[in-house]
Order: structure tokens, then C-alpha cells, then sequence
DNA sequence: CGTAATTTTGATGGTCATCAATGTAAGTGG
DNA sequence: CCACTTACATTGATGACCATCAAAATTACG
């Protein structure tokens, strides 16, 4: 089955194969449904990289939870350039900031082969009122999407390096909780592109702060591929600013 | 009566006087309320300029709508000083970010004197539930600060000058809307070091951007009484980047 | 394997933070 | 009511951080 965006509506029972089954927006929804012998509407949304879920302009009549994969949300400046809002990665909702609206203000587009839940805005608003545990799940998504973007902008306030240390250390969080596991190496699912726009920092300056995070040994990486050596100290440039960056040539002259 | 905070309750009835009854979440949950014959749990709390709403780390059990006044919500940064996310006028809702959260992450602070509903999460739960029209009305409030945030985003990625003039602009649309009349002018409820505060600009540029918009006859004012002489402008440089500002001496060379 | 996209590195300049000082308003207590 | 304190606002001088321009180097891909 494939609908107007050329995307493709996979599997009857969404949340087969799905690992966050249960733990996220989608699988409540349909479990309240269930619960009061309701058809499921809830749907998998396949996309290949470049993709989009949705376009801004599009009529706002879903929310969407990542199974696997990663997007952007973008959204255009007022200069006509791209400007990223976020990141989603698996159990991430997409699309609470269209509650309430008519239409998509921003647009969401796969960064690689992604799978996606789609949770109709109609089955939302039912089920929302026949089990409290959606309403508990959907507060739960919208309270830290909130919480993301309140840091987002406390980043953006600080030193290019803070941004992208900051940056680095929630991909590594993230893909702890994710894994369950402490790894310390993980693949950044978008360019340095994206990534300056979304840390409004212009690509040369992200390729900088990149080049210089290795040559202090904090990192190690071969293109998107990043291992982190240091995380203490991440922590410390991200926590820290400019001012004790560099005690290296303080007293040379 | 009088809680820990030292904040005064002050109406059973709280929409009594209210120029937002009806179009707000606080009625709203009131009339769902009243429809199952609950008593309502739903209070008024007057504060005094300076009071607090919440502190960061106050259990979050309940969200607030602005009945009257002005409020900042306010975090603080890394190196410890204020950050403010958003300033609160009549209308507004207050602690959606707290949804799904234990504790507030943010602080809410009275700017003059300000009469505030408390709406419970126990009653906007239960609500939710009992009436649509209640989710509809809590999925507008979340959309629009959503939206805010996301515009704010942008915003604090334009220069100095883009971003009063943004904010001056959204103010004016506010008060207009608010008084549903064409007014062009208006006191600004915050000071300077709080504009600089919620734009992340140096109270130094925002009085230098201030001085430079009433030397170009944009704007007029006197301490916080602004009055708007050219909106057009005010939009032109809202939308455009630092460019197109000073025609002025672009070939005194 | 050639074209395009992305990344990296260097040089230069502009915007705005910072430091410093003065001016103004607001509030306090004698 | 007036000195005094404290907060807020304005204006100027200086420099840091980072965007921008330019170009080379690397990677991706048809």
C-alpha cells in the first residue's frame, strides 16, 4: 500500500517487531483500543533516507513514534534556509507540536531507512479518554519534548565547543538508554550540515570544534562514526564555558 | 487564606471577573466540572510583583492560566545566572512543560501584580476525560507554545536588531489580540536586563537596539511605554537580516 | 572513474559581549 | 523631606568568537 507521499504503510499489527513496543505512545494506544474491541489504526510508515513523513502545509491529523531509524524535524527560516528543530531517534514521539493546530508547521524527514508508528489524532483524542494511561504516556512525551528544547536553548546561548560537547553527550545518553548498555561509540545519523543547523553553528565551525575535540583526545572519529574517550571531560566543556578551555597557551607569550 | 509560597487564594469562583472566561483552560475545566456536578477545585492566587508561582523543584501538581498581569518563567543557566524561556501574559497557560514531570523544571515569577487559576492535575485529568472539549483546549495551549518555542528558536539565531524587533512586534500582536482594538502603544511589563535575559542578548545591546529604533523613528518611548510608529518596519526588520539595515552609509566611502 | 556533495583548513572581518563609567529612577530610613 | 542605597538604563571603547569567503581534500555515488 503506498499513499500520497509515496511512503509505505507496512504491517497490520504495528507494534510486531518493534522494540519499544509497550513503552511508547503508539503501543498504549493501541492496547487501549484493544482493551474496548476496537480495530487498531495505528500504522507503520516505512521511509527511505531523504524521505519525508510529512511536509509543512500538511494536514495535521497524526502523531508519529520512531521504531527504528532517526529523523529531522526542519523548518525554514525566514533567510529560506533549513533550520533544525531535532533529532527524533527510536521511541521519539513526531508531531506533538501540531496538537492543537490544523496544519504541520514543520516537516520531518528520514535521515536513514526508518521505520515509523503513525497514531492517528482521531484514535488519540478516543483513547485518550478510555484509559488514563495514554493521557500519562502523551504528557509524559509532550513534558520532555519540552524539557529538550528548554536545554536546546540554554545550548544555543553557549560557546561553539559547549554546543557540540552537550551534543555529543546526549547522543551517548541516548543511545545508552536505548541499548541498555554502557557503550561509548555510536554513528551520528546526520552531516555536519545538519548538525550546524541545528546548533545554529555554521559547518566550518562544527568541523572545527570536531577536529579539535580529537586533537585533544576527548574523541576519536572517522566521519560519522564517533567514539568518545572522555567523557568527563565532554562533560566539563559542556557544563563549562569558553573561559577554561584552554589552559594550554595562556602564559606563552 | 494563604499557602507556603505566601501566595493568596482568593475566589471560589474563580472565573468571576475573569475577562478570559470561557477561552481558557482553567474554564474550561471548570464547566466540565460543573457538567458532573464537581465541585470545582480550581482556585485564583494573586501575587505580588516579584512573588514566586513555583520554585524549580515544587512538585508539579497543577498548571496555571494568567488571568490578569505578567509573569517570566525563568531556569537557571550553567554558570548560574537567570535564563528566561517565556514571558506570561492574560490568557497564557502556565507549567504545560511540567506535564509528565515530578517536579517543575522552571520558575515562575510575577512581573507587577498578577491573578493566576490553578488548575490541578487531578481535575485536568479527571476532565480530560469526562469532556472533549477540555483535550481540545489543553492540545491548543501545548500547539501554541510549542509554536512559540519553535519561533523563538529562530529568532535568537538573528542578529540583535531582528530579535527586538521580532519581540516588539509579537508584543504589539499580543496586546492587540488581547484587547481586540488596533493600539500601537503599550508598557512592557519586563526590564531591560529581563528582554536581555529571554533574548540572549547583553542588556548593553538591547538598550543600544532601543536607542537606535527611536533614532530611526521606528518606535517611540519613554522607560517601558512604547508606541509603535512604523509596524512596517518593525516587520521588515523582524524578517530581514542585518543586510538591509543601514542604507545609510553603504557608499560614504 | 568522473561528477557532485561533503568535509576540512586557512584568512578576514563583523557582531556583539565585556569592561568601565555615568546617568536616572526607585525605594529606604533618618 | 532629603541623603543614601540599590536597581536599572544608557553610552563608549575594546576585543573575542564565530560567520563568511575561498579553496583544497576527501568521500559518495551513478
Amino acid at each position: 500500500m503506498t499513499d500520497v507521499n509515496n511512503t509505505q504503510t507496512v504491517s497490520q499489527f504495528p507494534c510486531d517487531n518493534c522494540l519499544r513496543s509497550g513503552r511508547c505512545l503508539g503501543s498504549v494506544v493501541v492496547k487501549a483500543g484493544a482493551d474496548h474491541q476496537r480495530a487498531s489504526e495505528v500504522t507503520v510508515v516505512q521511509l527511505q533516507r531523504g524521505q519525508p513523513l510529512f511536509r509543512t502545509g500538511d494536514a495535521a491529523n497524526a502523531v508519529y513514534v520512531v521504531q527504528s531509524g532517526a529523523l529531522k524535524a526542519r523548518r525554514t527560516s525566514y533567510e529560506g534556509d533549513e533550520e533544525i528543530l531535532a533529532f527524533r531517534l527510536p521511541g521519539d514521539a513526531i508531531g506533538l507540536d501540531a496538537l492543537g493546530q490544523r496544519m504541520q508547521n514543520t516537516e520531518a524527514v528520514a535521515l536513514c531507512s526508518t521505520r515509523v508508528c503513525r497514531v492517528p489524532l482521531e484514535a488519540l483524542h478516543r483513547e485518550l479518554r478510555s484509559s488514563p494511561e495514554v493521557s500519562e504516556m502523551l504528557f509524559d512525551d509532550v513534558g520532555r519534548e519540552f524539557e529538550r528544547l528548554h536545554e536546546h536553548l540554554q545550548t544555543e546561548r553557549r560557546p561553539a565547543q559547549a554546543r557540540i560537547a552537550a551534543f555529543l553527550l546526549a547522543q551517548l545518553k541516548r543511545r545508552q538508554r536505548l541499548f541498555g548498555a554502557q557503550i561509548d561509540r555510536f554513528t551520528l545519523p546526520m552531516t555536519r550540515v545538519d548538525l550546524g543547523r541545528y546548533l545554529a553553528l555554521a559547518t566550518e565551525t562544527v568541523s572545527r570544534m570536531f577536529t579539535r575535540l580529537q586533537q585533544d583526545g576527548v574523541i576519536s572519529c572517522d566521519g560519522n562514526a564517533v567514539q568518545v574517550l572522555k567523557a568527563t571531560a565532554l562533560e566539563a566543556m559542556a557544563g563549562a564555558g569558553a573561559e577554561e578551555r584552554a589552559p594550554a597557551l595562556a602564559k606563552a607569550a
